[in-house]
DNA sequence: TGGGTCATGTAACCTGTTACATGATTAG
DNA sequence: CTAATCATGTAACAGGTTACATGACCCA
């Protein structure tokens, strides 16, 4: 998946290891957080398939760099995995594995749990956050409609999310605040 | 993250293996997908680990099994993990890394892209769907109400990131088409 | 007689994380 | 002078996937 990732970055035009790594960090991290240890690796596994090419470039006053560009053959596998239909089964939500067996933790100690969840949400506070100082990245696009739009769908996508994790959070806090109240009655 | 589910579902009770396996198809499916390879193969670290100890029944007509109970060091394990607050930052969504990408096929294209996920939607079809299939697990939860409304709580997000999914893929499948009209009337 | 359930795994591989290592230039 | 940016990686480990293997019993 992140070398379908990379090959897709690739395919915007030449760059680094460490223009890739960028590109994740500004611009993809709010769906994928790419470390950039693996991020050379894949490079690695790219270059031997034949996806991509290296070229050494030299540069004074600064390191030298490898810059990348990816082959017909890379162009193809892109065009081939985008076009695909396998239907992702892959779901894994740690938040919901641990909200699962909260059971064993007191009402008050699962409120703040919930808290915590809706205090992280802040990637797009009022649809200008993090993932918008993707800027630089915008700005490469904006002769490019198409790829605009998707990159837009994407934080939509985000944008959603976040309101849905957010009253899904609020609902359940107000459950188990009923459920502290009618136990303070029983009390009394 | 799969050990404390496993630690968590055998603070529930004793299990084999297997039932572990059926668990996680039949209750916990919606958040967290496990192969039977990789739940027998973190048994094993659990018990190297002094958190769950095996006891070998022998049965008549059927399988000898390894019945699986958590020991004390496990039950401090399972709430240390419950309690901790890390700010799990795994985010990676292989759907979102396809979007952003699909600049490079054609809107007809990426219409049926956005149908093809609205048409996967069925896990919880108008709040009665495969996962509820858990009834079994239910039963034995109905005389612990807190481990039966952390449950419910797991199928309430299931139920609005579905509902949140098909109005995001609906209104990505209505740009579209609205580019396609405007192309259109620019060739007449 | 054939498929489903009960029952347990191994081996190889792929993917992701954590920690470490290096070193020049440039802006505050 | 010091922190950030540019630039590239390795090594070890942890976690997840795919494929395979075995075998009895029960129900249709």
């Amino acid at each position: 998946m992140l070398k379908h990732g990379i090959l897709g970055l690739l395919n915007y035009g030449d760059a680094t290891g460490y223009d890739i790594m960028l590109a994740f960090r500004k611009s993809l991290s709010h769906f994928w957080v790419a470390q950039t240890s693996q991020i050379y690796r894949e490079l690695q596994v790219l270059e031997d398939n034949g996806w991509i090419k290296k070229t050494l470039v030299e540069q004074d006053g600064r390191p030298d760099k490898n810059v990348l560009s990816i082959t017909d053959d890379g162009k193809s596998e892109l065009i081939r995995w985008l076009r695909e239909d396998e239907v992702t089964k892959t779901v894994r939500s740690p938040m919901l594995m641990k909200t699962f067996f909260r059971g064993e933790c007191s009402i008050d100690e699962n409120i703040e749990f919930f808290k915590r969840i809706a205090e992280c949400i802040n990637v797009f506070p009022d649809g200008e956050g993090e993932a918008f100082d993707a800027k630089d990245q915008y700005e490469k696009m904006i002769d490019n409609p198409e790829r605009a739009l998707f990159w837009k769908f994407t934080i939509d996508f985000g944008i959603m999310y976040e309101k849905m994790l957010l009253e899904w959070s609020n609902k359940c806090i107000q459950q188990l605040e009923g459920m502290k109240d009618e136990q303070q009655k029983d009390r009394t």
